[in-house]
DNA sequence: GAATAAACGAGACGGTACGTCCCGTCTTAGT
DNA sequence: ACTAAGACGGGACGTACCGTCTCGTTTATTC
């Protein structure tokens, strides 16, 4: 998350529980103010901590955010539902859920739209949400060719290709949806996009089409 | 694009050639700047114009932004390659070019971000930037039918939804490798999203899958 | 007393009325907080004005107190009550009269201080206080020449380094009673302060001591 | 100097060596930052000492200073140049001397300021640095009666007056000389002075000038 | 020589002011 | 009526110190 000088013995140790309060009062503003409205004092201020002691711990307001948001998507997991279908459109939907939150919406894309220009930024984007979720995409192959849903990978490198693939396809549809269009993500639409992009990926030859 | 009072007759009219500068000029800075650094002062500058004369056109530096983003979408035009697949891949990699735009990425995600908490904003956006891209879907739709490729649409509701569908999948989907994995949108991904993409879409019932 | 870019012409000018709110409000700082714990967010506050108003007109804390308290300093004049020894006595007592207001001792000492590390802001309060208060020593004298009690000067050179002399013992003796000393500058010190100063001036020759 | 609850018979004694390295580093900082610019943490630093052994020893910035700068004027001596005016025009020049010391007149003048506001303050100015010098005042006049230059003084209490007055004009000439107009303490000025000072006060009578 | 108790270094803490930057508005004179 | 110029009131920035606190460690003195 954020480290200081590798363990310094000497001094006052800092406040864990400092932290904890910083990265719930950012959610707390990006809720009431949104991220362009959101400033480091008033962090501070919610949070009942200096503005020193935030400055010590985060570089800036993108790092913050990016930390504070990371942690609500640690909430998903992938059902069980009995079918790879059904257990997609589980995790879609909670996918969903999350993004409704004001705090997730506002603060995401506007940390995405800062990392256009700033790699490490992207990187630690990238580290903390997206490579953390990937987690779901194996997750879910991995029961569905148990239970004999889906063959077994032969080639490694394919088989993380259409990890990203899979990736960029349900988080990218679902933050459109959500973010740009501006429609809900109902069971219906879930229903629809989970339909599409399981019936593309098993239509392995690029066959008649 | 902005209005002044309707029945202005006297006096000095506005300068035609200021907007075309300060649009420009915005572009501009996004690059050099992006979207949070970006001031519009500077773009006053830039445009060799005052801070008064921009403010009497845009309410603000979003509105300006998505003014001057929406500009570089109008070049997408959907190529006549011969078949649905060939003509999608060519517009998705127009697309994902002009999402590395610098201008584009920095000015787009910046203002979607914004537009979470901006109701008006987020239409301003959707008027000027998604709806009138969604010509492209409704194009390639109607040459595929006329080749053939594809059957009539019988239900007029669900064929919106499904236009609906298709441009959350496609925009997002491109959008998200670009900007949040930041891998680049090559051949082979444009191939094998267009793929599962079509395949997916061609395989009306739900299947066995 | 500070100023700006020669001769600009255009653009809105700046407010006449925000300078002597401003000088007002220093003293009156100066007066409730003295010279270190005076910040200039204050003095803007208590002026009505913006910092940045401020920090337009003035290098910094130094360089504006310096201007207020100058201007305490224009009140003094030298009476005409007679004879020399009494206008002197006279002037003292003003002089001690106005080294007593809180804003004038504080604020004095303490530019006096910073100027020891600075030589422009000491030629700053040389300009704005000391030689402008030198007149009451050529004054004095004139007028006593005029009175016969003194006689004409014949080596302007020489003529010049008294004056300095004088006024180095007046302002330093008045200074060091009131802040240092801490004691007042009343009748009896005024009378027997002039008494040393004529009686040892009038001695031209280093005599028999 | 400063002192500790009174029977501290047991734990760590404080360390005698910090208090002289803490007043040196004060000095030191005067020197090369001035009093307005010299910080507490700094002093400690350059002390090898941690803050909180400055905090437990003196209360703040300007007592540490007057203490580091009262040291200073202790290396006043009345030399015994054989009639009182060499010996006061030596004295002067010592003070002058000391008083173009970087530590002595940024220091100095900044307690002074400060005292204005703080009773306390001021008296320990005075304490320290003003009751402390007055030796040198009593001992000249001393010398000067077992020469026979002066009169033994029949009144005590005019003799105590006549003190403070010499204090004041000597101590406040010389200052101003040296820190308001920015003029050297050459040997001409002193002699000047001392002329004046001595021809002023032989005259006891407020005569015919 | 172990226990005690204070001083010590280090550095985090809540807080205040700094001087700068930009906001969006206004007040000029000029086009 | 519009324009360029630039001052205006206001608010947030990120930094520097303040004086206090909380640690683990060191060092005399007292049992």
């Amino acid at each position: 998350m954020h480290s200081r000088s590798p363990a310094s013995r000497t001094g006052r140790p800092r406040s864990a529980a400092a932290d904890a309060a910083i990265l719930a009062a950012t959610r707390e503003a990006l809720v009431d103010l949104g991220w362009s409205k959101l400033t480091l004092g008033d962090v501070a201020t919610r949070a009942g901590v200096a503005k020193t002691t935030l400055y010590r711990r985060w570089a800036g307001k993108n790092e913050l955010v990016v930390d504070a948001v990371a942690e609500l998507f640690d909430a998903l997991e992938l059902p069980d539902r009995g079918s790879l279908a059904a257990d997609i459109e589980g995790v879609v939907s909670q996918f969903a859920t999350i993004l409704t939150l004001p705090e997730a919406k506002s603060g995401l894309m506007a940390v995405v739209a800062e990392a256009t220009r700033d790699e490490a930024l992207r990187e630690r984007v990238r580290a903390s949400v997206v490579d953390r979720q990937k987690r779901l995409v194996l997750q879910g192959r991995a029961r569905a060719q148990a239970r004999g849903e889906l063959p077994p990978e032969p080639d490694p490198g394919a088989a993380a290709r259409t990890v990203d693939l899979i990736f960029d396809m349900v988080a990218g549809a679902v933050v459109h949806r959500t973010l740009v269009s501006g429609e809900p993500v109902d069971e219906e639409w879930v229903h629809g996009f989970t339909r599409v992009l399981l019936n593309g990926l098993a239509q392995k030859p690029a066959g008649s089409v």
